[in-house]
DNA sequence: GTTGATGATTCCTC
DNA sequence: GAGGAATCATCAAC
């Protein structure tokens, strides 16, 4: 026997059964088995109608003798199969997704930014890592490094407790869902399959504000980020002191200005600066050094009065004597420094730059 | 507001 | 990866 065949008949059992009838097995054996013609589907529609017409207590009564016929379980569970062999199996077929690549993205990137997951000092490595390559003093590093650290502790909190939220919603909707269907299933088919399907459906809407709440948490994340970074990367200037050491060692090593890693380092702790910084340092004092000499090849040498007064002016005063050329040695140019693997040659410029200001004059 | 100095960043070469 | 060169962004003096 086919579904069609079978759930007709099914219906033919209870539709076609008078009041009296329905709880009564015998009747739907004797009227089955007999071969009855089978009733009109207009019959049965009538029928069903009719009940709508009957006052609650009759409606109660006839429900209540529905749900308890033998033939009911047999019944539903065509109605289930069928069911789930038509309209649900395609839809679940459409339902069973992959994993999105966009929520494994964005968590992926909670997790890294210490957002997600196990607290871990609320991304403190993001923020060391960021401070570490800005370099500054430790003191304003240290002080934006918390700052950073509570805003993100800040959205991590918000973060969770939203999670929470919308997890406690979704369980109770879910209960809310599945009790419905369940008390529902008494009247119509439902099988548990279709509640598991159901109860996915739901968490598949709630992942999907889930995400949302995701994709917000990165965005404040990243402003969050690029305020902090932004914030290092305002330029300080080095104390006078850092300033007189740096310059202090470049023009007591100005044939080969190129301090070792150990050098970097003890430069580093002596100004109060990273080891990058102390390279950054090198890097632009050298190259605007070179700057100078060749273009002070191409003017006329200002007189030492004017180059005593000019290096005097400002801090220290080393750019501008070195802008002179009253630093270069004899027998140094520019691009002696270009051959790295083979330093020049040359004599080092007399004595400390403190003591360099009176020595300007050859 | 302009200008020069200067720390930081980026891109490129070696 | 280190260093050179160009450039950006900010500071500080005027």
């Amino acid at each position: 026997m086919d579904d069609q065949t079978r759930m007709m008949t099914g219906l033919t059992g209870l539709g076609g059964l008078s009041q009296a009838d329905v709880g009564d097995p015998d009747s739907v054996r004797k009227q089955q088995s007999l071969g009855q013609p089978q009733q009109d589907i207009g019959d049965i529609l009538q029928q069903i109608m009719a009940i709508t017409d009957e006052s609650l207590d009759e409606a109660q009564a006839r429900k209540h003798a529905l749900n308890c016929h033998r033939m009911k379980p047999a019944l539903f569970s065509v109605l289930c199969e069928i069911k789930e062999k038509t309209v649900l199996s395609i839809r679940g077929v459409q339902e069973e997704d992959p994993p999105d690549p966009q929520i494994m993205r964005l968590d992926n990137m909670l997790l890294a930014e210490g957002v997600s997951g196990p607290e871990k000092g609320g991304g403190s490595a993001a923020a060391a890592a960021a401070a570490a390559a800005a370099g500054g003093s430790p003191t304003d590093s240290s002080i934006e490094h918390s700052d950073y650290r509570a805003k993100l502790a800040q959205i991590r909190q918000i973060y969770h407790s939203e999670l929470e939220k919308y997890e406690q919603a979704c369980s109770e909707f879910t209960n809310h869902v599945m009790n419905l269907l369940r008390e529902q299933s008494r009247t119509r088919p439902i099988s548990p399959k279709e509640i598991e399907r159901m109860v996915a459906i739901i968490h598949r809407k709630f992942s999907s504000i889930q995400m949302q709440l995701k994709q917000s948490t990165c965005e404040a994340v990243m402003i969050l980020r690029s305020r902090f970074l932004d914030a290092r990367r305002k330029r300080r200037n080095f104390n006078k002191q850092a300033t007189e050491v740096l310059n202090e060692y470049f023009y007591s090593h100005l044939s080969n200005p190129y301090p070792s890693e150990e050098a970097k380092e003890e430069l580093a702790k002596k100004c109060g600066i990273t080891v990058s910084q102390v390279s950054n340092w090198f890097g632009n004092k050298r190259i605007r050094y070179k700057k100078n000499i060749a273009r002070l090849t191409l003017q006329p040498r200002p007189t030492q009065v004017d180059t005593l007064h000019r290096a005097t002016h400002l801090t220290g005063g080393y750019e501008e004597l070195s802008g002179s050329g009253l630093y270069t040695p004899h027998g140094l140019d520019a691009n002696s420094w270009q051959d790295t693997n083979n330093p020049p040659s040359v004599t080092s410029p007399p004595g400390p730059p403190g003591s360099v200001h009176s020595d300007t004059s050859n």
